[in-house]
DNA sequence: CTGAAAGCGCTAACAG
DNA sequence: CTGTTAGCGCTTTCAG
C-alpha cells in the first residue's frame, strides 16, 4: 500500500502567504515589497522578514499581466556566432542585468518570416523594447505597424527608410572610407571589395565610403565589387572565386572581419600569400583579428558599448514620455596590423 | 483648446475582440485557437478567420499565468562571446524556435551570485526549463532547491554531485585523451596541459583524460599543469608565463580553442614558432580553428547539436510525467592540422 | 458542442 | 498608513 507522495513541485509561495505571516493584506505586503512611499517603516519591515523567511519570489507573469510592462527585452540578430554579435549580445545582456531586464535572443538570419516571427511573439510577451540588427527585410506595412506598435525599438544601423526608429551604430561610411584611404597610401590601385547582400544596412554604408574614398583619392583606380554572404564560408567562396579567376586585384576590402577570415582561408588554399600576393583589410576588430595569420588591419567598432548603448537608449524609451527617436553613432578607427602590403617602399618587406 | 489624444499605444486585439467578431464567448474562441477537440467545425472557422482577420496575438503572459508554463527556456552560460558558447546557443535557439519557445539569455561567468540570481529571475518567470553551463559553482543547498523546484534542468557537463539533474555533453575524457596519445605518437615527452579553473567540469574531465593517457602512454614524460582563464585571454596570460620562464616544454594542451587561440597570440610574441618550437592542440573545433596560423589541431565536439539535444531533453522533461533524468555523452573525435611537430621524423618538415 | 464563471498572482485605484 | 476591490487576458472546470 502506496503512501501519497507529496506534490512533487512544492507550491511557489506566494505574495498572500508573506501576507499571512506578516499580518497585512496583499496590498500592503506589495505596497512593501515594492517600496512604495506610504508605509509604515515597521510593517515593511516585517513583511520583508517574511519575503526572506519564505524566499519569496514574485511571479513576474503576473505582475507583467498587470502593469503591462515585463522587465523583458528583445534582441534580434542575424547570427549569434558571427562574433560581432557576441559582442554587441554580451554588451546587451550585461547592461539589461544591471538593470533588472532579461533578455529573449532571437536569430534571424536576416530571413523576413522569421523577422516578424519573433517581433510578434516578443510582442506576444508585453517585453519593454526590442533591438534588432536591421528591419529593411521587412516590407513597408510590417514596419509601420512595428512602429506604430509603441514598443520601444533600437536599429543597430544607421538608416531606416521609416525616420521613427532609434538606431545606434558605427560610422561605417567613415569605416570604409579609413580602408580606402589605407589602401591608397600604401600604393594599391587595383581593389576588390566583398561585401554582403545588396541592400543590407551597415555594410552598404561601408562600400558606399569606400568607393566614394576611392574615387576621390585616386580616380583612376579599379575595384571590383562582389556580393556574397558576409561570414567566414562567404568570404571563403568569394576569396576562392576571385583568386581562381585570376583578377589582378593587390587589395580586398572584406566588409567583416568573418569575411575577411573566410578569404584568409582561401588564400590558403590557392597558395596566394597575404599580404606578399594580396592585401587585405576587416571590419569589427573581433578579438581574433589579432590572432590569425597574418593579424587583420581592420576597421574598429566598439561592439560592446554599442549593445550597452543600445539598451539604455530603449530603457529611456521605456520610461519616458517623450518618445522622440534617437540616433547615435560611434567612432571608428583602422586598427593597423600586418595584412596590408606597402607597394610604395620598394622591395622592402611588410610594413610591421 | 486642445482635443483629447487618442490613446498613444493602440490597444492590442484580444480575445474577447475575436470572440465578438465570431459571435462567441471567449471561451469558445479560446477552444477553437487551441485547436481543442470538441468544437464546431464550422464555429472554429469562424474564430480563425476572426483572429487572423484583426490580427489576434494571445497574450503569452495571461497565458503563462493561467497554464503555469511561459514557453520559455533559459540558457545560462558563462559567456556567449566564447565561440563554443556561441555555438551551442545557436543550436539552443533553432530547437527551441521549432518548438515555439522563445530562450532568454544569461551570461554568469562562472559567478555563484549572478547564477542564482539568473535562476531564481527564470524560475519567476515560470520558464518550462534551464539550460545550464555547470551548476557546480552553486553550493550543495542551492543545487538541492533547484533539483526540488521541479523545473526541467539539463546541464552541459556530464558529472555532477546531484544526480538529480539531465546532461548533455561531449566525452571530454575521452578528448584529453585522444590529445595525449597524439603527442606521445608524435614523439613529445615534455608536456604542459593550459586549463581553466580548478573544479570546472568539462575541463577537469579533459585534464583527468590527458594525464590518465601520458600516464599510461608514457611514465616518464612530465607535465606542468596551470589554471587561469579559460579564455583567449587567459591563454595569453599563461603563455607568456610558460614562454618566459622557459620551460623546455615541446608541446601544450590548451583545454579548449579560445584558451590555445591566447597561446598562439603570446608565442607571436615571444617569438616561439608553432608547431617548430613548440606544439599546440585545442579543444572544441570552433569555426576559427582551421583559419588560425598555424591550422590548430584540436579535439573536435558537436556544440550545436549539444545545444539541439539539451533544448530536446528539455522538452520531453517538460512534457513527461516520467522526470528522470537523461545523460547523453557525444563522441569526440581529433582533427589534424598543422599546430603540431612530429619529432620522429627526424629533420622532417612539420606533418602535412 | 457551447456558455457561465472561477480563478492564475499580482498591482493599483479608492476608501477609510 | 492600510484594507477592499477591481481587474490584467487567458484557460478551464462545470453546467447546460
Amino acid at each position: 500500500m502506496q503512501r501519497k507522495l507529496p506534490p512533487p513541485e512544492q507550491h511557489a509561495v506566494k505574495l498572500r502567504d508573506i501576507a499571512e505571516a506578516a499580518g497585512v493584506t496583499i496590498a500592503t505586503a506589495s505596497r512593501s515589497l515594492n517600496g512604495i512611499y506610504g508605509v509604515n517603516p515597521l510593517t515593511r519591515e516585517r513583511v520583508m522578514q517574511a519575503a526572506s523567511r519564505l524566499n519569496y519570489r514574485p511571479n513576474r507573469l503576473a505582475r507583467g499581466l498587470v502593469t503591462g510592462r515585463s522587465q523583458i527585452l528583445g534582441l534580434i540578430i542575424s547570427d549569434i556566432r558571427n562574433p560581432f554579435f557576441s559582442e554587441v549580445a554580451r554588451g546587451v545582456e550585461d547592461a539589461a542585468y544591471s538593470a533588472g531586464c532579461d533578455v529573449v535572443l532571437c536569430n534571424s538570419d536576416l530571413d523576413p518570416q522569421k523577422q516578424n516571427h519573433y517581433i510578434a511573439s516578443l510582442m506576444a510577451k508585453s517585453v519593454d523594447g526590442i533591438i534588432m540588427n536591421s528591419v529593411t527585410a521587412l516590407d513597408q506595412a510590417e514596419q509601420e505597424r512595428l512602429a506604430l506598435s509603441g514598443v520601444p525599438v533600437v536599429l543597430l544601423n544607421r538608416f531606416t527608410s521609416l525616420a521613427q526608429f532609434s538606431t545606434i551604430s558605427a560610422d561605417n561610411e567613415q569605416g570604409g572610407r579609413l580602408a580606402a584611404e589605407y589602401f591608397l597610401k600604401m600604393g594599391h590601385a587595383r581593389l576588390a571589395h566583398l561585401t554582403g547582400p545588396r541592400h543590407h544596412g551597415n555594410l552598404s554604408q561601408r562600400a558606399k565610403g569606400f568607393l566614394q574614398a576611392v574615387r576621390e583619392g585616386n580616380p583612376s583606380a579599379s575595384v571590383i565589387v562582389a556580393h556574397g554572404n558576409h561570414t567566414l564560408a562567404g568570404g571563403y567562396t568569394m576569396g576562392l572565386k576571385l583568386f581562381r579567376e585570376k583578377h589582378d586585384v593587390t587589395a580586398i576590402f572584406a566588409a567583416n572581419d568573418a569575411l575577411a577570415f573566410g578569404v584568409l582561408k582561401a588564400a590558403l588554399e590557392c597558395k596566394i600569400k597575404i599580404p606578399q600576393d594580396v592585401s587585405l583589410i576587416g571590419f569589427d576588430n573581433v578579438d581574433l583579428a589579432a590572432i590569425v595569420h597574418p593579424p587583420l588591419t581592420t576597421i574598429h567598432q566598439s561592439k560592446y558599448e554599442i549593445g550597452e548603448a543600445a539598451v539604455n537608449v530603449l530603457l529611456r524609451l521605456a520610461k519616458a514620455k517623450d518618445k522622440s527617436p534617437e540616433n547615435r553613432v560611434l567612432g571608428v578607427e583602422l586598427i593597423e596590423r600586418e595584412s596590408v602590403r606597402n607597394l610604395k617602399s620598394k622591395g622592402a618587406k611588410v610594413s610591421r
